[in-house]
DNA sequence: CGCCTTTAGTTGTAGCGTAAATCATTCCGT
DNA sequence: ACGGAATGATTTACGCTACAACTAAAGGCG
């Protein structure tokens, strides 16, 4: 086993620093939105990307792309969210294997409902501890890092959460 | 709702990105673990921390710390990998409450065969794509993260994963 | 002491995510 | 135009995690 193959002091501090953070913020994120709107972190984001498509709404493909998530993943997802009425299912004309998920009324009230607790916790756990720089240093390193984990480099520069 | 408490364009698509490096990294740790080893990123990292540690153990309740888990995560945690004879649970004399996990010969030979695996998936998506001060910078930024994350405070300097 | 509270840990259950199987539709080579 | 491969989406089964309830031992204090 290559000895230059382990990790330095450094880059394991770090390491187990983003580790901690990625077991910690999702913790965070979910308890907050489930206490004050009954939804996962996940769910509120699925909720809040289709808010910012055209005509509020997206297939299932691209909205597992712009979820990061899996396309079975988000089918359960939004099937919870349709049961709940956020969310109606209607076939594509164009392609009919394909199937369009659009934000209802009820959901587009939710997600304005929900959104400044949510920003709010954000703020309070992450944003506002960062300076200018610190936020530029973060987006570049993501960044870097999504280019790695994203194959399919769908990494945008966002409208809006 | 006060504007000022919005995000900056920066800031979101720096928020953007952390939260989709918090989506996808822990399935790309726990899909190589999974395959190469029949173990979560979780149970890994317990190992590891475990193997770590004086005598190879700790109470429950600092393996929890260290792990950043609840205790009820960990003791279902536990009871999987001490089925498996990686680790093993044995009363502590001092306070009849608590309970020391502690790695058998089994589950460090476990961890030793599993990390150089582990840590080429670390560099690969992670550790290489970054120079060193990205790192350090990545390292101060989880580091100020956490403090709000955590309360306890509990980000030690660490030995080793 | 006796009582209450806190701390340590385990267990049961419900809910979410992953992986694999399935099904329908479309694409594509010949 | 046909058959196979690829794509879009859903469903099922199962494992892991969070939450709540519970047991047991220790600490604190009047």
């Amino acid at each position: 086993m290559d000895d230059s193959r382990w990790l330095t002091p450094e880059q394991l501090q770090a390491w187990i620093r983003l580790v901690s953070v990625i077991e910690l913020l999702p913790g965070t994120l979910d308890s907050q939105l489930q206490r004050d709107a009954e939804l996962t972190h996940f769910e509120y984001f699925t909720l809040a990307v289709l808010s910012e498509a055209p005509e509020r709404k997206l297939r299932m493909t691209a909205l597992s792309s712009a979820t990061n998530s899996s396309l079975a993943r988000l089918s359960h997802v939004i099937s919870r969210l349709e049961a709940r009425g956020f969310i109606a299912r209607t076939p594509c004309p164009e392609d009919r294997r394909a199937t369009n998920a659009s934000l209802t009324d009820e959901g587009w009230q939710k997600v304005m409902a929900t959104a400044p607790g949510h920003v709010a916790t954000v703020r309070d756990s992450v944003i506002d501890v960062l300076d200018a720089e610190d936020v530029a240093d973060l987006d570049r390193i993501m960044g870097s890092i999504l280019s790695r984990l994203d194959p399919t480099n769908r990494l945008r520069s966002w409208g809006d959460e």
